[in-house]
DNA sequence: GCGCCCCTCCACCGATCGGTTGATCAGAGG
DNA sequence: CCTCTGATCAACCGATCGGTGGAGGGGCGC
């Protein structure tokens, strides 16, 4: 570490909805000199007025918050704030919260139950703009590599699969999107093959599984 | 408050597979004098450990951590430790979850989102013996009582539950459980009329809601 | 003992679904 | 220009499912 790292600590904002989890993560930064935590906010939208008003080097979001969750939040400051480091800090690792944080321009993922010193680590990694992923998330990103984009659902397949979650039945489904029954089996077809089902159930597990359904 | 719990502090013990929520649960309770927190654990194996060795007044336990999970550290702890109150503090509110720690002989069920403030008034009434519920999940147990028994799936119709959602037709599950095909249906009928829907893909998603499946 | 619930099973029916093949069209991108 | 993908639709078939109306046995509590 060379002196010039200790002469400009590293500005943090923190948002989470969860005040212990603020207070835990307050307390491990600012005991370090390398470190200041100008501010907290509890959902996106504190989050942003903080940020676009005080500036930051870094951000650890939370993702699944009340009111604007991290996401947009996120979507957000790559395009008032661009040079703002964001690094998630969530439960959860399901693909579609991932894959969402990642498009939307966050420099790492890391999962909550990351140790202390690692979070450290990762704050200066992602300071200087190295990517930072927990293990399972980066497991995560890779068999996306190697499973290209064939088993992404497409929109219209998403708004499917929830009429198919709620009840529908395939004529219930044409109706409330205003296609034909036919089409609707197709797009059944191609998420059992997108989700290597063979029922509609199972898909809607799958579903469920992938973070697809909430 | 009298002085006589100035002079013997509450001994708590934390419980939380997050370091950083660890943190912040300490830091709220050591700057407190009514307060001394005996130890920290990641999972149940440990909790019991600690508990068993060092004693309690109040546990602050989570859920769902790797290894032994809360629920069944809080039954065995009933039985070793009945002198010990278990305040439940997780982020999940499903059905599921409030239902087997609360059966389990859980004192209070805090949500994670609670305010400090809320968190130590609520750890003194464990404390007392008082129950202790956040207002959701409070809610959600008042619609329990409300909507008695007849909606809860028996351990068959769970089983059954489960494997539909694993892709299995009725033959199949037919098959698996050595029963016949006739049964099933007639398990999935009662599922449907429990989880008030009309076909498996929908009681498959209602089984997720509700914290049935995962 | 009686009621209640759970689990088990049967037969029958219409409705729905899964699978197949094949087709048209619009938009994105090389 | 041509290809690829997504979205749309059609006709047909066998398989499966949802619904109904039963029925019997075992366990538990009052």
């Amino acid at each position: 570490m060379t002196s010039a790292e200790v002469n400009t600590p590293i500005r943090l904002v923190i948002v989470d909805d969860h005040p212990v989890v603020r207070d835990g993560l307050r307390g491990v930064f600012t005991g370090d000199p390398g470190f200041t935590v100008l501010g907290e906010a509890a959902d996106g939208t504190e989050a942003i007025a903080l940020i676009e008003h005080r500036g930051a080097d870094v951000v650890l979001m939370d993702l699944r918050m009340p009111g604007m969750g991290g996401v947009e939040a996120i979507a957000r400051l790559r395009r008032t704030a661009p040079g703002v480091r964001v690094l998630v800090l969530t439960t959860y690792d399901t693909d579609a919260d991932v894959l969402a944080a990642i498009e939307a321009g966050a420099t790492g993922y890391l999962l909550k139950d990351t140790p202390r010193e690692e979070l450290v680590r990762a704050v200066r990694a992602a300071h200087r703009g190295d990517s930072v992923l927990s293990p399972s998330v980066a497991g995560r990103l890779m068999g996306r590599v190697r499973e290209p984009v064939r088993d992404v659902l497409s929109h219209r397949e998403l708004e499917v699969l929830r009429l198919v979650a709620d009840g529908a039945s395939n004529r219930d489904a044409a109706a409330r999107l205003f296609i034909s029954e036919a089409t609707i089996k197709t797009h059944l077809l191609h998420i059992y093959g997108k989700l290597k089902v063979r029922d509609r159930a199972s898909a809607v597990a799958e579903g469920y599984k992938r973070g697809l359904l909430s």
